[in-house]
DNA sequence: TACTAACCGAGACGGTACGTCCCGTCTTGAG
DNA sequence: CTCAAGACGGGACGTACCGTCTCGGTTAGTA
């Protein structure tokens, strides 16, 4: 409750930008991996971090849309997306890190709890949108179309909506647990998945 | 603001539990359809109805399973998943059906909205993997196993991934709208998903 | 600072009403006491006696309100008007412990804030009226009035006014501090005031 | 509420000191006479003018001191006391539109809040008194000084104290309002002082 | 005339209070 | 005597203001 570091610098007035940023992300950080979205708020975070609310209500919209700034920073260096030219081995290892995220280091909890705010929060669903599920989805379809033109997908298939296939089918899964996410679920979904999109080359390759 | 109506009863003493849960759940129902999730308050439900929060504290654990049975209620009487034996035909108008409910009748934020919260409300989510998604599941995985048992899959098919590759993939464009969700789109996932998983016979009907 | 004693109950629900007020006003009058009326902030109040500033909301329109409230239901003990039959002994005790009040203690420091802040603040200005200006003004009137039927001062007399000359002289030099407040100026406020008010007998008894 | 006319200028060096002083000085009074003392704020008397907080503060110590000077830097022109020769009629003049500045051009609502927030601002209390009250008092001083010289009043009349008796207890009725302040009172108040102050020969025209 | 240095106004900062809403708990009074 | 009405403590929201301080454009002083 009252371990929130005060910090007490003694200094009033106006400090760098950049400084303060830094130092409210951090606290938004430090507090969504202790206790979660729930404990992501404006007053909290900035009795933590020493900043101000109207400083922070300046740069943020909503205590969902800093938490999705927080984490998703954190996130875009694992923004790669290998195009050895094995479209099955790639895309199998993208799906099953994917899916190592969100079930291992308490990373799925965090990106459920921001896409499940952002159903209420027109900003916060922005952050996510922009900062997080496009760039990924522009990625995939970038890779795919890669693969279309390789010949290893079938005239005529839809990327875009191989990535709601694939990617759908686990965010699925991670917000509504009916069945369980894991390696072996994303395996069954990539064969699935591609018995019905990939050429007949590549099918043949799948068990 | 206090456009509540206090429907001023004067009667303090108890009244039938089964008339005030019914003016609770309407209470819910207008709340939930007017100003969406985060007008469903126990606050202004109990202002609403002239119940008091204990009452509505006993009956459910959160604003969150509250407004998930309000909302499922009503939505139960749709559970029927026809079965004529033409496994695409039937999908498809599962399919279309769901699309319509979810973009159509403002039911899809009502939903989304809920799933959302359910993300960090352990009740709701109970509520609406009991009272909603897992029925619907069940129903689906009941139709494949019967379409296997009659040859229209291929053997082997897992049936459970089915159901999350295709109403999955239409919960991911609701949730993380970065591509529309439409009738258009539920028809192209239903080709591309049975091209994969259908039996011969079956996908040769497929275009 | 954070000198607030949160007088940590771990009680959380409703308490007597009786209970709360009585916790509200103390801890209102030390910070009165202590550091004036910048001082009684709802938020200040609500830290130093546990209560919340709902429930002081409910009660008090402002925090000037509440001061008031504070302030004046520890003076209402003093309101006796002696009345011997001797009109200038009579008003010369009271208008020496009126001055007395307001130049010793610090009683004159929140009388004069309390004024000052009712003139922005009409909540505050209705309480500061019926709590403790009006009360006062009402028993000089009586005073007054019974001075007149005894023959003392002379007809035709404005009793209402005479207040204003004598009482209002002093708040003025209180709120207006362009000359000093003292029993000097109370004792030669009273003889020309009687002077001009006074019946023939007993204006030749003053001086 | 943004309705601040930010006069976009895009001069950002320094202005003429005068031209910026009267810009704050125009803006303070248009916020004092719209809305009161209250909305006399450095913040929005700085986005008003277009001028900066840092400005304003150079020159003034306080939000009401700003006020002040704005206030009271209109009404100096009025600062005349004519002297016909005439105590009864002169004083009657002075008191007569000394009540119609505060009760009829909303002058009185400004000089009470002025008042009021100089019991916590010495700044303020400052200001008020050198550049409004003490002035005046000073004048009133003058003339019963040269009232006393004449023979017009009874010699060993405290002249300080006439004025506290005069104004003093129109003040009262104007921050203390148990009491109306209108012309009749004024006339009044005259009578029932001057009888107790004015020489016989005075005193014998008095009704 | 171009170029740098000092200055100072625009406005962001930390802090505090406001007034409101909601949650989950608890007293109390009506039936 | 029971239980629902609703007041309670706690906490977050979003805004406004104060008084302090950084920053960058303007101007004055050098080259």
């Amino acid at each position: 409750m009252s371990n929130e570091e005060p910090m007490n610098r003694s200094r009033r007035g106006r400090r760098p930008a950049g400084e303060v940023r830094a130092e409210v992300l951090e606290a938004t950080s430090a507090l969504l991996a202790d206790e979660g979205l729930r404990a992501v708020t404006f007053d909290r975070v900035a009795a933590r971090c020493g900043a101000s609310k109207t400083t922070i209500y300046k740069w943020w919209p909503s205590p969902g849309a800093l938490a999705a700034e927080s984490y998703f920073s954190r996130s875009e260096k694992e923004l790669v997306f290998r195009d050895t030219g094995d479209l099955f081995t790639d895309i199998r290892a993208q799906l099953r890190s994917f899916v190592r995220l969100l079930t291992e280091h308490g990373g799925g909890r965090v990106i459920a709890e921001l896409i499940g705010a952002a159903q209420s929060d027109p900003d916060l669903s922005a952050a996510v949108s922009e900062r997080y599920t496009m760039p990924r989805r522009l990625l995939a379809i970038d890779y795919f179309e890669r693969a279309l033109e390789r010949g290893q997908l079938l005239n005529g298939v839809d990327v875009n909506l191989l990535v709601d296939q694939l990617w759908g089918a686990c965010y699925n899964r991670l917000l509504i647990p009916d069945a369980p996410l894991d390696i072996a679920f994303a395996d069954a979904l990539l064969h699935s998945t591609l018995r019905g999109a990939a050429s007949a080359g590549y099918r043949s390759t799948l068990q």
